[in-house]
RNA sequence: GCCCGAGUGGCGGAAUGGUAGACGCAGGGGAUUCAAAAUCCCCCGGUAGCAAUACCGUGUGGGUUCGAGUCCCACCUCGGGCACCA
């Protein structure tokens, strides 16, 4: 008898499955379709252990819907620009092309032998001038239909290099190469309207329903839509008036200053008569411009010295103070302070002496606020202090809702709708991305390119020595002629956001070669996506960017109206975590070490080579610049894909994170050759045993549970099944005719997770065709039924023993016997039972 | 700081409000073997007990319920996101 060997059994299927192109995506108007996609890959250059859990679960469902009669679309390709790509150029002085495409090849040739169900003659990669190319046309397009704008918005700057920083490369406020702190500046960028539906996308995750549950709350969050009052202070000096927006108008009796954005124009005004002012400014624009790093500062404010009057009495006045704090991207950049009812405000306030008034009290214990803020929830009853509305007990709701129609009233303030969703801003000061495809003409101002000129292509002959973008620094690539008049004109030198590329490759992938965007016939047939697959990270910003698109690009009339949400169901996989070894380096910049270039010895961790200790932050994302990748490579070469799928798909529940650990590959390894013997052993065996229902019962019961466990992504419970079902066979009595139907039938369960096993063991027992294309068995539900049931007996809510009954049994009967057993008897000891409850089917619990 | 999750044996984990620990890994014992590998069988949360069994046990503390890993409240720890990493 042979033995299972993974590595002649593998390519012989793929090169099966190839040959007869079993998975090329055709459409079949004959067949409902499928569309599977898992999240694209960035090419790193080598796949990691997150890639194998996430393609091999779109993988399962791809090859389960397959087998269930539809025509499926699996595609792949590469999310091929970004930064990676210029720092491996700054690195290693190659070109982004050459070390992006080299990759592409690389991780295909890694990704070939897991023997996953893509339909390769549709890949492309994002840097494609093929693909970018529509991308710019979909650009012009949305430019011409006000989806796109021009405005200023501010980039971290490292006034050392002279560039512009990604967030990641601000490390602890400093830019990563140069060290320097970083500074907020302006740039006038390309932004992209997708705060005009910010309603629209909030509404509409009320229908996502096969979404989970957290990434529409996360969305919604994202989105933030908040009704609040936006009204003016007059200012004492009868300059401009400062508008503000509050969601708390309420706590209007509670305002101890007015403060302002140090962006704001006022601010600006001010700073330019006041060195003082201009100071304070500058030094709130130092650090990033990450909200985290705004938030956690230190909060600090200036007095400007102006007065403003309070809208409900004309003889207070409240100072008004530039503060760090302020952003002047969310509503009018100004706002006023309640310390009382506002902990930032609170500690803002006590560090500047400035007075704190509480208008509201609660209930049960009145106490005015020294050092902590009171904020209850809004929909809990407070007592106020002279509310001008006339309120003396209100929940905060209730009295927002007064205040602002108080305002309107009065005519000094408008409810208004706010949404803290900001625009897109897509501009990046980087050379590998998709070129912006517009033209600066001193005549004609910012025109679109014209489109029987795309693709705009990136130049080739570009060198990475120097900070900064190259195509700003480029000899000829600017020069060209205006679309509009033909004079001399400059090209934008600005490409796209990398999001914008994975904004509508879903898309792209219905017809790849298409000489526009998308085809319509082809959208029409393989839109949506059914199933989309991808890790948590992505749970707002690119399915949100996504989802816009999906909506301008059906305003322009790339997609049809039913794609306006383009992932019809949505799983987030877990992350793969790993341990990060850390040291510093002598300026005291972060070093990151291999897995395996540490060592743990004497209670500590060091690397190899050095000797030197590491710092060992656990349990991280997996991240190429924080090498903690882990490669499943070797576990490939030593057991097969078959037992790599098998072991992901088996380890953990997939949509939790998982700290990657190999242990355990040895032993999906060891099932899957016991799955091997058994088949063979059956296909060679002769028929005796005798006839047995119970096989055939398990098998059904099997199949069900196989289905519930890939529709539910629960396909660590599908596994535990067939181990399970794998255990009957090998011990079940009954005939070898019968084994046969059972191993049959485990070799289609299993084909989604291990489909070249799958193929083997059908073939060994006359299956015919390929496993791969046979219908799915169905579940016999008639057999699932079981006639008897055991009933846990409890006594106030503990075990105490068991009874086996016909599941139709009555109350009363079911009752009298578990009353008789010893375990009752016996934790009764005497006492007569209160009551007793019968669940039937489910349990007897008996309360004493 | 803000938003969203997660926490169950030595480990990965299972469990429509109804027998906590299915299934697997590791470990222990045994069979087979000249010996080993491979394979097969048995045991495997803690404490006490020869055992039957009892008590404890799902991050911590409360609560709801006949019954809570599951629902509610508060907290702790870890992870993700925070708009230029992808």
């Amino acid at each position: 008898m042979s033995r299972y060997d993974a590595s002649t059994i593998e390519p012989k299927w793929q090169k099966a499955w190839e040959d007869a192109e079993v998975f090329t995506a055709t459409r079949d108007p004959a067949k409902p379709k499928f569309y599977v996609l898992e999240m694209f890959p960035y090419p790193s250059g080598r796949i990691h252990i997150g890639h194998v859990r996430n393609y091999t679960m779109g993988d399962v469902v791809a090859r389960y819907k397959k087998t269930q009669g539809f025509s499926v679309l699996h595609p792949m390709g590469w999310d091929a620009f970004g930064m990676p790509a210029e720092n491996a150029a700054m690195a290693t002085g190659g070109h982004p092309k050459t070390w992006t495409y080299a990759n592409i090849e690389e991780m295909k040739a890694q990704m070939k032998p897991m023997g996953w169900s893509l339909d390769w003659t549709r890949e492309f990669a994002t840097c494609d001038p093929e693909y970018y190319g529509q991308q710019q046309a979909l650009f012009i397009d949305f430019l011409a239909h006000d989806l796109v704008y021009r405005k200023n918005a501010v980039v971290n700057w490292d006034p050392v290099d002279m560039t512009v920083l990604a967030n990641e490369q601000v490390i602890d406020g400093k830019g990563w190469r140069s060290g320097a702190e970083v500074e907020r500046r302006e740039l006038t960028q390309w932004f992209f309207k997708i705060s005009d539906f910010s309603e629209e996308l909030l509404d509409a995750l009320d229908d996502l329903k096969d979404w989970p549950e957290k990434v529409r709350l996360m969305q919604a969050n994202w989105i933030g839509k908040s009704q609040g009052l936006r009204f003016a202070f007059e200012r004492t000096d009868g300059g401009e008036p400062i508008e503000v927006y509050t969601t708390r108008p309420d706590t209007l009796m509670g305002a101890s200053f007015v403060g302002i954005s140090a962006d704001h124009p006022l601010a600006r005004e001010l700073a330019a008569n006041n060195p003082e002012i201009a100071a304070f400014c500058e030094e709130c624009r130092k650090g990033g411009t990450t909200e985290e790093e705004i938030e956690t500062a230190e909060k600090k404010g200036m007095d400007t010295g102006l007065t403003v009057t309070h809208p409900l009495d004309p003889n207070w006045e409240l100072p008004v103070w530039i503060a760090n704090f302020i952003l002047m991207d969310y509503g009018t950049g100004a706002i006023f302070a309640c310390p009382a009812h506002d902990q930032r405000d609170l500690d803002f306030s006590r560090k500047y002496g400035l007075p704190v008034r509480d208008t509201f009290f609660s209930l049960n214990d009145p106490q005015p606020v020294e050092n902590e803020a009171f904020v209850p929830p809004k929909s809990e009853k407070v007592k106020w202090v002279d509310h001008f509305a006339g309120l003396d007990e209100a929940t905060g709701e209730e009295a927002i809702e007064a205040t602002i129609r108080f305002a309107e009233d009065h005519g000094w303030g408008k409810g208004h709708t706010q949404y803290r969703l900001r625009d897109w801003g897509l501009s990046r000061q980087r050379y590998w991305g998709c070129p912006i495809p517009v033209v600066h003409c001193d005549a004609c101002g910012v025109v679109p390119e014209k489109k029987e000129n795309l693709p705009i292509e990136l130049p080739e002959d570009v060198s990475f020595d120097t900070p900064g973008n190259p195509l700003d620094r480029h000899p000829t690539w600017r020069d060209c002629a205006c679309p509009s008049c033909g004079k001399p004109a400059q090209r934008e030198t600005d490409t796209m956001d990398t999001f914008v590329d994975s904004s509508w490759y879903f898309a792209r992938f219905t017809a790849p070669r298409a000489t526009t965007p998308t085809v319509a016939e082809d959208a029409e047939y393989w839109m949506n996506v059914d199933q989309y697959i991808g890790g948590i990270e992505h749970a707002i910003l690119h399915l949100l960017y996504s989802r816009f698109f999906a909506r301008a690009m059906h305003i322009t009339g790339h997609l049809p109206e039913k794609s306006k949400e383009p992932f019809n169901a949505l799983f987030t996989q877990g992350m793969v975590t790993h341990a990060i070894y850390k040291t510093t380096d002598k300026d005291g910049r972060p070093v990151y070490h291999y897995p395996e270039a540490v060592e743990e010895r004497d209670g500590g961790t060091f690397v190899k080579e050095t000797g030197e200790q590491v710092e060992v932050i656990p349990s991280a994302k997996m991240s190429k610049s924080k090498n903690n990748v882990v490669d499943p490579l070797a576990i490939i070469a030593e057991y097969g894909a078959d037992t790599a799928r098998w072991f992901v798909m088996s380890d953990s529940p997939p949509e939790r994170d998982v700290e990657w650990t190999a242990s355990g590959a040895e032993g999906a390894s060891k099932h899957l050759a016991r799955v091997y013997r058994l088949a063979a052993e059956i296909a060679e065996g002769a028929d005796t045993g005798s006839d047995d229902e119970t096989l055939l019962r398990e098998m059904h019961k099997t199949i069900k549970a196989v289905e519930d466990g890939i529709e539910g992504f629960a396909f660590n419970t599908s596994i535990a099944k067939l181990y399970a079902f794998t255990n009957v066979i090998a011990k079940t009595k009954a005939t070898n005719d019968t084994r046969k139907t059972a191993m049959r039938v485990m070799a289609q369960l299993m084909s989604p997770m291990t489909p070249h096993l799958a193929e083997e063991v059908w073939s060994m027992l006359g299956g015919e065709g390929l496993v791969a294309e046979a219908d799915w068995p169905k579940v016999n539900e008639s057999l699932l039924v079981e006639d008897t049931v055991t009933l846990p007996i409890q006594v106030n809510g503990k075990r105490r023993d068991e009874i086996s009954v016909p599941k139709d049994m009555d109350k009363a009967e079911i009752e009298k016997l578990a009353l008789a057993t010893d375990g009752v008897q016996r934790a009764l000891d005497g006492a007569t039972p209160k009551k007793v409850i019968v669940v039937p089917g489910r349990i007897v619990n008996v309360v004493a």
